[in-house]
DNA sequence: CATATTTTTGTGTTCGTGCACAAAAGCAAT
DNA sequence: ATTGCTTTTGTGCACGAACACAAAAATATG
């Protein structure tokens, strides 16, 4: 080292204070010129201290979206082991704004290091943040982005390209004089996910710009008992029906009653997410593809990026990733399983 | 700690010997119990030494799919930069087995810790393995594997599906009566790359299956001057070709031919790779899509698999890794570039 | 039994980092 | 110049890991 001893060193990488203006520049000088990097890792041992992180989604079974985001961040835990991390899981009802509330409401209540939210209801996401930025606590977003918080980053899929990638798809395959059907679930719009809403919207744009605004048909699947028979009836009644499309997760559904009424491979079945029952459909063929996010690397990141957060010095707020959208059909999908990084 | 001291413990996890056989015992079932993880970082940082890695593949320019290798090979060392690593880059010329063999001589001269090939000549490739073997190098392939090697672990694609991927894709677009030509490289049948043999037999099995086998028809892309002129002319020859497929990274070959002829938009051109001159066609219309790989991810893998072989006390050999393959088009480029993990 | 040899075990130092505390230097008031 | 206070700087220890070396215990040889 030149000049100093490692106390001064250290009260200048920490911006401690207290250290001359000669002696600053002094020491900047060597770390620009010997490359200094921070090593994470050794700073992680000599804290000896853990963190406390705190995730909140939507509830998920196992195989399904949610359970994934959650393996990534179970990777990322594993990855990142010398560093001391306790996660503490806070799921809600992603149906029910009440229950979201008041699980938002204990975690508001919560000591935390950092937070990762999988946002849903807009108001009270809002609400929890503005919590969270009082305290100072980090937070980050996955699956989608609330405008108006201040995560330290995002990890999100662009969804209207995602329906313009599936529009493209469809225009691709698309015969003459064919249609497309959309089944959308009945649920009001303002209770749908914004994430679906922002797919519709970017499908019918590029449906709208490519002239084929008018090949697609709609139908709604019921949360009832009797959903098969009504899936079905849409599909008879609309004989030219060459794709079928569902632009959440819920494909599997439609793909049962193709099954029922032996019209696999007659209509092409697209949905989205690599679930588990989704999965299931792509290898017996009633769903032809699926457009999927990389719900793992959301997770991941995430974790990854609240370390850095908590133990880099820099500290820029707002980033926001977008995440690449994936194509699956059962040819690729042996190798689209839990890969985050090979 | 349970009974004894730090030295003891060290030999133990290091199976350094002179060890009693009750404090082994006694030793491992305290590690077992508070449930011991290995600190690579710390070891890295005790060990104070650097690492020689050797990385061989064939000579990328700027923006070929082997400088995608590269940059994240350029990652992993980044992440990974606590740890010491020095890369020597040995490029040899992919279409010179000649070259390739001299490069590997040299190689085999060298000290290293570890070894990255990307193989292309089978014989060149097995010698130079056998070296390293006799060396106790570890090494690492990459993009392909060659059999009868010892690599500790090697990163690919299943050709072999992905040609079966793009026969999907295929079938899934094509129209009554159209036809798929084929663009092949002039070489002859040994000298072209395995990987793009193997496309060929799984694009072709594929095709058979589904009966489209005789909607298939073929030309020969020949490496001199006047190649647009003959591909054209191959185009016009066969005005019921809906899809112009390559099944390297030269599909921007075609596509300027087929802008040229003003051909864009009449038809669809599926080629391989993100290659910077292949971005370019996807962004101008004139390729309607490209089949990807995860170069970045490979050459990031195999740096942290490299370094996890070193530092690590278990060693497990012969480990192969299937890689996704992705479709990328127009709508979801954007968030392809450069992602390994966000 | 004493000594030599081998095997087993413990200690001390190192790395990069964080932090508490001690030491030294600077400066003002007496 | 001495005292007291603040600012600046240095020292020592901790963490988990690696390893050289010293110390102790066990065993062999005379």
């Amino acid at each position: 080292m030149a000049g100093v001893s490692a106390g001064t060193v250290d009260r200048i990488l920490h911006s401690r204070g207290n250290v001359s203006e000669a002696k600053r520049q002094a020491v900047e000088a060597v770390l620009n010129k010997v490359g200094y990097k921070f090593n994470i890792h050794t700073s992680a041992v000599s804290l000896k201290r853990g963190y406390h992180f705190i995730v909140t989604t939507p509830l998920a079974g196992e195989g399904e979206y949610w359970a994934s985001v959650s393996a990534g961040i179970h990777e990322a835990l594993e990855e990142y082991s010398d560093i001391q991390i306790l996660p503490d899981y806070f799921p809600y009802d992603q149906f029910d704004e009440k229950s979201c509330r008041s699980v938002f409401d204990t975690i508001s209540k919560q000591e935390a290091d950092g937070v990762i939210i999988g946002p849903t209801f807009r108001k009270e996401t809002l609400a929890l943040c503005r919590k969270l930025d009082k305290k100072g606590i980090p937070y980050v977003f996955v699956d989608a982005d609330i405008e108006g918080a201040h995560p330290v980053a995002s990890y999100t899929v662009d969804q209207h390209s995602c329906g313009a990638f599936l529009g493209r798809m469809l225009m691709a395959g698309l015969h003459e004089g064919k249609t497309i059907l959309l089944f959308r679930s009945e649920r009001r719009s303002e209770e749908r996910s914004s994430n679906t809403l922002a797919r519709e919207k970017g499908l019918m744009d590029f449906l709208q710009e490519q002239g084929l605004g008018n090949q697609l048909v709609q139908a709604i699947v019921p949360q009832t008992e009797d959903a098969e028979e009504i899936i079905l009836d849409a599909l008879n009644r609309h004989p030219d029906v060459q794709y079928a499309i569902v632009l959440n997760s819920r494909g599997h559904v439609i793909a049962s009653a193709i099954k029922q009424g032996q019209l696999t491979g007659k209509i092409q079945l697209i949905g989205f997410d690599l679930t588990r029952k989704n999965v299931e459909c792509l290898l017996d063929g009633s769903i032809a593809a699926l457009l999927c996010q990389r719900p793992q690397l959301q997770g991941f990141s995430a974790i990854r990026r609240l370390i850095s957060w908590l133990l880099y010095h820099s500290k820029e707020k707002n980033e926001r990733h977008f995440l690449p959208i994936d194509l699956v059909v059962k040819e690729n999908l042996p190798y689209y399983r839990e890969v985050i990084r090979g």
